[in-house]
DNA sequence: TCCTTCCATCGTATTTTTACGATGGAAAGT
DNA sequence: ACTTTCCATCGTAAAAATACGATGGAAGGA
């Protein structure tokens, strides 16, 4: 291995990497599925508007309803957001929860 | 706009969301660069490794040597990383100040 | 100068993502 | 029961990402 230091610092010694392979996947889901304009744009309307339905997302998106129900399945399953049933309609939300585990091992790993 | 807030918790007083278009467009493609398994595994090995070289990438990784350097390309123009040359080899580092900044930025937001 | 090492870029094949319209299921109102 | 509303899913077309081998440029050693 060439190692060489001259280029930059040593790393902190707070950063320990120490993540299992299950955490990781799961991270990386996550960059992922933020790692698109309008899904961030959805999470973004979360944050003020908690409790929006699908209807209200698609009013506010330039894209179809399809697509939108389409990015609502990625955030979904990468654990951004949860959808609740309300009669007809869908309910969204943030994840409370798995903002705080991204927020915490993002900190802790990097 | 219909609102449902019987499924969900109200937001936090400190998320405000206030980001800029361009902060926002950073914002996305880092998370769009780190949803990329090899690329979080460069990232992770950069941590442990720094200032090693494309070479010790293409060892540890298991794809070519030319798939590589374009991922390293995509941390790069995301800011996640540096690169300098040294000599004939090039030697890469995480970006420090784009790490603060992101969960700095992620804090903020989320 | 010539050769070797190191690596970015080009061209391209394959896979994945993104977008849309169409369809249908579930729930509420008539 | 019928209709309407709401939205997830299906099928598919277009765009983007990912992977590779081949090529060539830049730097150092022989």
């Amino acid at each position: 291995m060439t190692k060489l230091t001259t280029c930059c610092v040593q790393p902190a010694a707070c950063c320990s990497l120490d993540i299992s392979a299950e955490a990781q996947d799961r991270l990386v889901g996550m960059f992922k599925a933020l790692g698109n304009p309008i899904r961030f744009e959805i999470l973004k309307y979360l944050v003020t508007h908690p409790g929006c339905i699908t209807g209200d997302l698609v009013d506010y998106l330039p894209i179809a309803q399809a697509t939108v129900s389409q990015h609502l399945k990625v955030l979904r399953e990468a654990g951004w957001i949860t959808g609740s049933t309300e009669g007809p309609a869908r309910c969204y939300c943030m994840n409370t929860e798995a903002i705080v585990w991204f927020r915490e091992t993002v900190g802790r790993i990097l």
